[in-house]
RNA sequence: GGAGGUGUCGCCUAGCCCGGUUUAUGGCGCCCGCCUGCUAAGCGGGUUGAGGGUUUGAACCCUCUCGCGGGUUCAAAUCCCGCCACCUCCGCCA
């Protein structure tokens, strides 16, 4: 949710923030109409329910012989009291309805227009010339079949489509990648955590998952419950309905957890593989700051998303994702995007989000700020997604054999592997 | 899943049986002030959060807030129903 003050006090601001991400300004003036009936609503209750202690008041320390005559009045009032309670709470679930589909205030500094209108920040790393080493690079799929590391076929057996086995190396390899990962946030001053992938709804919603977003995510019907498609879920919602000490912030978690996306609308896209799945796990990181502090712990989750990616050595370049694209919660995004040798492309592997005040508007996440409580700012960011790293890391640290070279910063993790070798 | 118990404004706690001057009691902690050579003690005051209004850096008034949601009633922390969380026991299970 956005700050209203801004709705009411700038609705200009409003709209252009809508006009920017390509979506309805209509919902603006809505929006404030409700915000209106809203309000009068709340008066006309609350002058009635005053009224009405008043005369409950008199009524406790009237006399027997006036009572009666007291009563009369109020039976009538009461029945206007419950009646204008009513008409004011439909007015505040209607607006709170209306606001819960306003996303966040698109950054100015974020690109206009959708997905395609991303601008490019930089290029880091170094892409391999594998003509010029003369051999044709393998696809990961493949590079995993040799390795004995990814199973699809059994993957679709069991589970369906966009499912997958990781076996032998593979398994060590994620078990490697999360080790480290975790490590560093550690190092890093995240508090590390594994927490649940199961979660109400009103988790869900806070975070901005049940908007345009919805049809993509897992839903358990006779539980009334949601599989996350990110741990940033069940680390957004850790501190609902909390006031936090303003000095415990920054307040930095990382998150070690599977995430469960259903790919709706995705059918045919990135078909073969463990590109992209219905299950993979993720190492997330999460901050809590001021607002005005978020903005510098944006930069700084992009800074520890390119390092860990330098760390792998793959090369891959950060985009400032497009207005459009955001999602419901996030003023601005950064994407890193590695290289895919067998795509020739760049694709997502990580991400890091401002929401600012959004999220924790939704869940009551606030702090003691000098002009009273106030809600904190909220950010999330990829560390590691296993499957994508995987992938790449396949992809680019192949040989013409097959087998796959380590990196050096890896091979702690992996018993001091320095390749990846064929299994058959 | 079954039985019982508990849930009060940061923490602890009174109030609930028997509905009404309750503006929810008291203690601890915290904040401000007084006192004091300094500290402690003592004394006085303040200390949930949200929303609305008049005005606006303040302040003031009002409404809501006793786990959550309904109901009864002129009136609910208090009575009734449903739900949730926690505790104890039983069953099941990793």
């Amino acid at each position: 949710m956005i700050d209203l003050r801004v709705l009411r006090d700038d609705p200009d601001r409003v709209r252009a923030a809508q006009k920017r991400r390509g979506e309805s300004e209509g919902v603006v003036d809505a929006l404030l109409a409700a915000d209106e009936l809203r309000r009068l609503s709340i008066g006309d209750f609350e002058r009635l329910r005053g009224e009405q202690k008043q005369l409950g008041k008199q009524v406790a320390t009237a006399s027997p012989q006036d009572r009666p005559r007291l009563l009369a009045h109020t039976q009538e009032l009461a029945a206007r009291v419950k009646a204008a309670e009513a008409v004011q709470a439909d007015a505040a679930a209607g607006f709170a309805r209306l606001a819960a589909t306003l996303p966040n205030l698109a950054s100015e500094q974020a690109p206009a227009g959708g997905e395609d209108n991303f601008e490019v920040l930089e290029e880091l790393g170094q892409r391999r010339d594998f003509a010029a080493e003369g051999f044709e690079p393998r696809d990961h799929l493949e590079l995993g079949r040799l390795l004995g590391a990814i199973d699809v076929e059994r993957g679709a057996k069991v589970s369906g489509s966009r499912f997958y086995y990781l076996t032998g190396i593979g398994a060590l390899l994620e078990l490697a990648l999360v080790q480290m990962a975790m490590e560093r946030a550690t190092e890093l001053g995240f508090t590390p955590m594994i927490p649940p992938a199961l979660v109400k709804p009103r988790a869900m919603e806070g975070t901005g998952f049940l908007g345009q977003a919805a049809d993509d995510v897992y839903y358990l019907p006779k539980d009334d419950l949601y599989l996350v498609g990110t741990s940033e879920v069940a680390l957004a919602a850790f501190h609902t309905d909390e006031i936090l000490d303003t000095e415990s912030l920054p307040r930095r978690y990382a998150a070690f957890s599977p995430c469960y996306r259903r790919e709706a609308g995705s059918y045919g896209k990135d078909t073969r593989g463990i590109f992209r799945v219905h299950w993979f796990d993720k190492v997330e990181m999460f901050s809590y700051t001021t607002l005005d502090d978020s903005y510098v712990e944006h930069e700084r989750l992009l800074g520890w998303e390119k390092e860990w990616l330098n760390a792998l050595e793959l090369p891959f370049r950060v985009i400032d994702v497009a207005a459009g694209d955001l999602g419901l919660s996030a003023v601005r995004k950064y994407d890193c995007e590695a290289w895919f040798p067998s795509q020739g492309t760049y694709r997502e592997v990580s991400s890091a989000s401002n929401c600012t005040q959004f999220q924790a508007r939704r869940l009551d996440i606030r702090m003691r700020g000098d002009r009273g409580t106030e809600p904190v700012a909220t950010l999330n960011g990829t560390l590691m997604a296993s499957t994508r790293t995987i992938v790449a890391l396949l992809e680019n640290h192949q040989r013409s054999d097959g087998s796959v070279r380590v990196p050096p910063a890896l091979r702690p993790y992996l018993q001091g592997r320095e390749l990846l070798e064929p299994t058959r």
